[in-house]
DNA sequence: TTGACATGCAAGTTTTTACTTGCCTATGCT
DNA sequence: AGCATAGGCAAGTAAAAACTTGCATGTCAA
């Protein structure tokens, strides 16, 4: 939970994630040239590789080695955690 | 979005949230007192103060000032756009 | 109106987090 | 084998959070 929270606070790394729900099992490089690309952000491989590491142990990324590759897949179901800690609507918030 | 996913990030900040949830409308001293006695936190009033302006300016908590007291009370809505952003299931991920 | 209580403000310090730099390892192609 | 590509590691730096300290303001009650 302190992980997935933390995760997704940096706006890099929800970049990374709109970019891997766009494109699933992207490598490392691929990721990089498209953030830059799409999203402008400049960082280098190793910035993105740092971010890579958070969203994994948060749960938020599943990794893959394959040879000299490393691909990356999205994996949404800890965000679930979120919304089930806290009530999304107020008792009586009904829009009737 | 940016401001909710960091208001979230931090651990006293989602106990605020707890608290909040389970009592609504207490105001700073209140709150201070039960997040020492039940959630263990042992930050100054500034410190909480601080951070209830943080969840003020991410619209997770409601500010109402009455004389010299100022009461707060919890709305999860802007939750919401975390789960709306990304899929928390990925396609075929069913459990069939 | 004086004093106690609830909170606000702002500057400074400490801690975390993000990012960089430089070098190393491994894989695959020719 | 030799070289280019994809990525890893670790120490250092820079920037952003969180927290503290000290004082100021405003409200209520006697």
């Amino acid at each position: 939970m302190d992980e997935v929270c933390r995760a997704i606070a940096d706006p890099t790394r929800r970049a990374i994630l709109d970019e891997l729900v766009d494109r699933d099992g992207q490598s490392l490089f691929e990721l990089c040239a498209r953030l830059t690309l799409k999203h402008g952000i400049g960082s280098s491989r190793q910035a993105i590789s740092q971010h890579l590491e958070v969203l994994q142990s948060a749960g938020l990324v599943r990794v893959e080695r394959e040879g000299r590759y490393k691909f990356h897949w999205f994996h949404g179901e800890p965000l679930e955690e979120i919304t089930r800690r806290w009530p999304t609507r107020t008792q009586g918030e009904s829009d009737a």
